[in-house]
DNA sequence: TAGTGGTCTAGACCACATA
DNA sequence: ATGTGGTCTAGACCACTAG
């Protein structure tokens, strides 16, 4: 379960004496440590990593240098911290972490989460654009999944959702109809693939037949075009989303900070 | 100009005593503090602020406790660190900024800056939604702009935007249109008013008479419709925002993390 | 009461920029 | 050489949680 014994240690030098061929501060030298813990799974989702005392202890280094570690995870949002508690993977699981991911909200009232229905999933290979995003080479197993976002009863999104299938075995229509809750934690439990960031890119088009049987518009109405591609531990593409979005009562909702 | 020998000590305590009717770290407390004296203007943008040790010997804390405080300020980019030279005051004239706040982006190649084209400036009074997007009474005193923005020579933006007269004597058209480089950086250095955060909502929107000439698209066209209400210290909102943005060769970009 | 994260200090030394 | 931010340590004590 946790390996973290069997890192072979830094390299020995006087305190405050640290030197490489690039430049890293002992922090986050050990970040990268723990960050590898957290890819290989040795702490899940949800569960506490061990304290900081502790950990300083394993790493021979102060209680200072371990806190300003662990700050940077915290900051980067792969853990959370809990004072009197203890400190703890971050999990798609926890409402904040699903808030910050919900940009589609009511003009008016209070964001709420959307129910899904899915449409279709289907394996399939890879067209370019897909395979471009995604970070595969064209004609790669990918699986293909379609639904509808309602809010309040009432369609309001269109998501096409590519993964790559080598992640994703085991996944049917069956086992999406059965979950309900957020589709980044169902990655994460079911497939031990964890959502880390993604990147977005937003444009208006005008609804196509496929939009337009689906959210119940006029051929040619404008909709959010809302391409995501979200990223796993390393940089690794996971999924590319492509949403259609009703914005008649709803909009994007950003901060710019 | 630098008031802070002024500001009354923080009540005398022993170290790591605090107390208070609703608890708030010492270092939390000097942030407050170093944030008065940037909302007063004390320290203009783009200046240094005095450094760390000096300012930990003015509040009588140790260095660790001064670098938490702007560790803070940091963060939440109202000033800079650099390493060797000091700590300056953020301004929206470094291009790092700038990039920070410019959303549209080409489909291919690297995002670069617009140019502005100004197609009025004229002073009037708020009707009901701009004041309630500014935090005014309807028909209190307002700026209104209109500009256009090219990308290569190509319009892609039409902007609105309403400014709080109050708080921008003296912006005439002339003064817009000698002026090159972000509008926030004009507010800033001839006003006196630094934008701080935004929020923004975005919707897709037809095409009407008014971008249809501005932008030369087809009536009913899909736009992307980006408003955004920008605020300063305090959160004292400081400009309403809406543009209308072509999409066909741009998009709007975003990080989600 | 014990364990965890959070704050604060004092001091040494490193990395970087400038003169 | 000097001044600035950046790193690291060791230790004391505070705030919060739970058994």
């Amino acid at each position: 379960m946790d390996s973290i014994e069997q890192i072979p240690n830094l390299p020995a030098r006087p305190h405050g004496g640290r030197r490489a061929a690039v430049f890293a501060p002992l922090y986050r030298q050990i970040r990268d440590l723990l960050l590898d813990s957290l890819r290989r799974g040795d702490w899940l989702p949800g569960t506490a990593i061990p304290s900081e005392k502790e950990l300083a202890q394993r790493f021979k280094v102060s209680q200072g240098t371990m806190r300003k570690a662990i700050d940077e995870l915290a900051s980067d949002n792969h853990v959370v911290r809990r004072q009197g508690k203890g400190t703890f993977v971050a999990t798609h699981q926890e409402p904040r972490v699903q808030f910050r991911f919900l940009r589609m909200v009511p003009d008016l009232g209070a964001p709420f989460p959307a129910t899904s229905r899915f449409l279709e999933c289907r394996r399939g290979r890879a067209g370019a654009e897909v395979a471009g995003r995604l970070g595969l080479r064209a004609g790669e197993p990918v699986v293909h999944l379609q639904r509808l976002l309602l809010f309040n009863q009432l369609p309001r999104v269109l998501d096409d959702i590519w993964l790559p299938a080598r992640a994703f075995r085991g996944l049917t229509a069956e086992r999406l109809a059965q979950y309900s809750g957020p589709l980044y934690g169902l990655f994460e439990s079911e497939f031990g693939v964890r959502m880390i960031r993604a990147e977005e890119q937003i444009k208006a088009v005008a609804a196509s037949p496929h939009e337009v049987d689906a959210l119940g518009v006029a051929a040619g109405s404008p909709l959010l075009r809302v391409d995501r591609v979200s990223f796993t531990y390393g940089d690794r593409a996971i999924e590319f989303r492509r949403g259609h979005c009703l914005t008649n009562d709803f909009h994007y909702r950003n901060s710019l900070t």
